[in-house]
DNA sequence: GGGATCATATGATCTTGATCATATGTCTTT
DNA sequence: AAAGACATATGATCAAGATCATATGATCCC
């Protein structure tokens, strides 16, 4: 099954790709050749640093669009490399552009993409908040504590035994409830 | 003038706000009225948290849109206080959906909301740097010291000392050139 | 021109989170 | 049931960035 809103695209044009580890999707200065869609897959979106280092831009996970602003673009402006084996789906820039014809399906494309935004600049706050408590909290508090503490911790750039203490710390000042290892959750 | 693509809809649908200190343009849980734009406001985006403090969800500069996902939503899901007096002008929900049936709107609006996707995902991950150094150097060569070193420690997430300090290492390693006091580029 | 304000710049000190280490709980696999 | 892998959890130490302080250059404005 495709994600929404791809999946109102005409799904014969929409190519399956199964990814080795280490297969690289595009290079910087390749000509686009439209966005794609990860469905079980992990990548590295990467730019060589002047250093000629790669920096990494960004790290797609499972379920995940990525290169949408490629569709607006006549070349890719970073490397995109299969960090595991995995299956993506490469949505032509054609077919996207010719999706916008599509009331139903702009409207669909620009929730998600309006959703994205919203989630990105509230993470963008809660990663500037200094205090590893205080951060945690806003975390929490925006419900990012949905999977794992290890999960968690990584997103909001703090290392994993930071956010173990700051957890611990939160409950002992009662503002957060640790009714068994591992689950934390706001008093109600 | 209004910023594209917002341009592309009805001129007359769209309202002038000229926001004192202080106001409040919508709280959480009122029904949405649309999106907005900030021409020349700061909006603080807030929500407030469990403890009844107020937690800064999303700072708005001059030129930006928010309250972006309100066109899909039923009640907004925070405050917006203006930070300082400015102007800023509401666009209704209903003429942004109705903007869809126009290809042209929805290909422009689209594009500016994959670069914001885009550059969001970036921050991000220079934001998850720990090195000061590292971070500086990233967010240089991503192109974020486009303003003032005040303004890109703040994007960045480091104090404005621990920047200028990066900044020096940077250049006595050689990574950076600094023509003059508070100039600095990558050397050519 | 003089004063106010702000960005740039750097030094000293201190706090806090990173790092390293170790242990236990949980789940999966065989 | 044993082994392996991984998340949870916490202690000890250390380095790096935050904080506080101070100074200078630039800009505005009256």
């Amino acid at each position: 099954m495709i994600p929404a809103p791809f999946d109102m695209l005409p799904s014969d044009r929409l190519k399956k790709i199964t990814t080795p580890k280490r297969m690289v999707l595009f290079r910087e200065g390749d000509p686009t050749k439209g966005l794609f869609l990860s469905l079980t897959a992990m990548i590295r979106m990467e730019r060589i640093g002047p250093d000629g280092e790669p920096v990494t831009i960004h790290t797609v996970q499972e379920g995940q669009s990525f290169a949408e602003a490629s569709v607006f673009a006549d070349r890719y402006h970073c490397n995109a490399v299969a960090l595991v084996e995995g299956e993506v789906i490469r949505i032509p820039k054609s077919v996207v552009l010719a999706g916008f014809a599509d009331p139903e399906f702009s409207t669909a494309y620009n929730r998600i993409m309006s959703r994205q935004v919203q989630a990105y600049r509230q993470i963008v706050e809660v990663m500037s908040i200094r205090s590893a408590a205080e951060r945690v909290y806003a975390a929490v508090v925006a419900g990012l504590l949905d999977a794992s503490v290890m999960n968690l911790s990584q997103r909001i750039a703090l290392t994993h035994e930071a956010t173990y203490r700051a957890l611990r710390t939160l409950v002992s000042q009662g503002r957060l409830e640790n009714p068994s290892r591992g689950q934390y959750r706001l008093p109600k």
